[in-house]
RNA sequence: GUGGGCGUAGCUCAAUAGGCAGAGCGCCUGUCUGUGGAACAGGUGGUUGAGGGUUCAAGUCCCUUCGCCCACCCCA
């Protein structure tokens, strides 16, 4: 939960630093929603889907960019655009989990709707490359690859291949890194493709400089350059992604570790999506980011902050004894009135103890209330971390209290 | 959906060929009657995931079942 609020925390922020607005969408939906949008097997056999009492049948959200388009579509005579919209929620898909991924996760959504152009295509990657910064990651750790498809698509015609054959052989792109030569090779004569049609495929598949036959990218590469994030940004020709929506600018970032790649969050243009589900032509552009890769790749890099992880109050107020227990109680609550988070201890225990307890939980400060502080008026005040003490008047207690956090290291 | 691995104390793991279920850490107590972290000593802790079977005897062998992990597939 503390690393899900960080990423939460780091999402918000730069979602936020470029005027987005967050929102949330239903997590059940119609599974016709879904149908033949997302892909095949994404719905069919990756989605928690079950009947309602209706008789209608339900998903469980396997993703959110059906459902945004759906709401978008049905207010949109009166939203205003460019709308810009952000999202962090659950998802569920119906897999086998393993490492990095879970049949329950968190998925950080953003989307600009309206302009279809190449600087708001520039945005979306600029704000992935802001959020890697933010959290600490460098361009040697991670790269977002860019590609459009329509520039593949217009490439696989001038090689001959068919229309109708576009999805199987995007699947065969998108393979083109994973597979060896040899078995990408037969891999594309299983859909059909000729020796001479492969060796074109290939060649194309190899060309860093096939961007420059693209207006879309000739715009975005200049734009990610201005917005100053184009260490981040490459060019690669085999990034076509899996959802059947995209239709123009795809994306996805990858973590590079030691020779291996994993894919961190993936993203694109769809223009189709909101005249599919009833509204009217719009085009859009955004990603998705999954929490349990990220939280991996930070994991590995050492980059989630200690600090994250620290209990919400820093300062506990011990219980002498039975005849002091109230006196504890309440001098807690006026430090808490003072604006202060206290754990007072709930029950009679012998002061080293408690002292440990508050030690193994991270309490900064410890704050002693026996019979000599009693008669005197005072107040005992104990660093946890140093083991120094002082006994201050009572009246002195909150304002030497922070204090003594404002001397600590903040870790 | 396919393939592989693993379930023993709170945690990490041992237990020869079927023969008295163990260790380290943690936790509790004491050394230390108003003070945590260290040291030492003692103590607590188990339906060996569950159910059935074979056997004089099962953590160990067999069957069923539940759960977890890893990879493929797919994708965040």
């Amino acid at each position: 939960m503390a690393v899900r609020k960080w990423l939460y925390e780091s999402a918000r922020s730069v979602a936020e630093s470029f005027g987005y607005q967050e929102y949330e969408a239903p997590i059940l939906e119609s599974l016709d929603l879904y149908a033949a949008k997302s892909g095949d097997e994404l719905v069919k056999e990756q989605s928690f889907v079950f009947e309602d009492r209706g008789g209608n049948l339900v998903t469980l959200r396997p993703e959110l960019t059906p459902s945004l388009a759906r709401m978008v579509a049905q207010r949109q005579n009166q939203l205003v655009f460019p709308l810009r919209w952000w999202s962090f929620g659950p998802f569920w898909r119906y897999e086998r989990p393993q490492k990095g991924r879970t049949r329950e996760f968190f998925q950080w959504n953003i989307d600009l709707i309206g302009p279809n152009t190449p600087s708001a295509d520039a945005e979306l990657v600029a704000i992935v490359a802001s959020f890697f910064q933010k959290v600490g990651l460098s361009p040697e750790d991670t790269q977002i690859l860019v590609n459009n498809r329509q520039l593949i698509e217009t490439e696989l015609i001038s090689i001959g291949i068919q229309p109708d054959k576009f999805t199987d052989i995007f699947r065969l792109i998108d393979r083109r890194d994973k597979l060896s030569t040899a078995n990408w090779e037969s891999y594309a004569a299983d859909l059909g493709l000729q020796t001479k049609e492969i060796d074109a495929l290939q060649i194309l598949l190899a060309d860093q400089n096939l961007w420059q036959k693209s207006d879309s990218l000739l715009g975005l590469f200049p734009a990610v350059d201005a917005l100053g994030y184009s260490d981040y940004v490459r060019y690669a020709p085999h990034v076509i992604r899996g959802l059947d929506y995209y239709t123009g600018t795809v994306f996805e970032a990858q973590a590079i570790r030691g020779g291996l790649t994993r894919s961190i969050l993936g993203g694109g243009r769809y223009d189709n999506l909101l005249s599919d589900v009833g509204g009217k032509a719009l085009s859009g552009v955004g990603f998705a980011m999954g929490d349990l890769v990220i939280t991996l790749v930070l994991e590995e890099l050492d980059l989630i902050p200690a600090s994250i992880k620290s209990p919400s109050a820093l300062i506990m107020v011990t219980v002498f004894n039975e005849d002091t227990q109230l006196e504890s109680v309440s001098l807690a609550e006026e430090l808490r009135q003072a604006g202060l988070n206290v754990n007072c201890y709930p029950q009679v225990d012998k002061i080293g103890k408690q002292l440990k307890y508050g030690d193994r939980t991270g309490i900064k400060v410890a704050v002693l209330l026996g019979p000599d502080e009693l008669a005197n008026q005072s107040i005992t005040l104990k660093d946890l971390s140093t083991g120094s003490q002082q006994t201050v008047a009572r009246t002195e207690t909150a304002k030497t209290i922070i204090q003594m956090l404002e001397n600590t290291d903040p870790s």
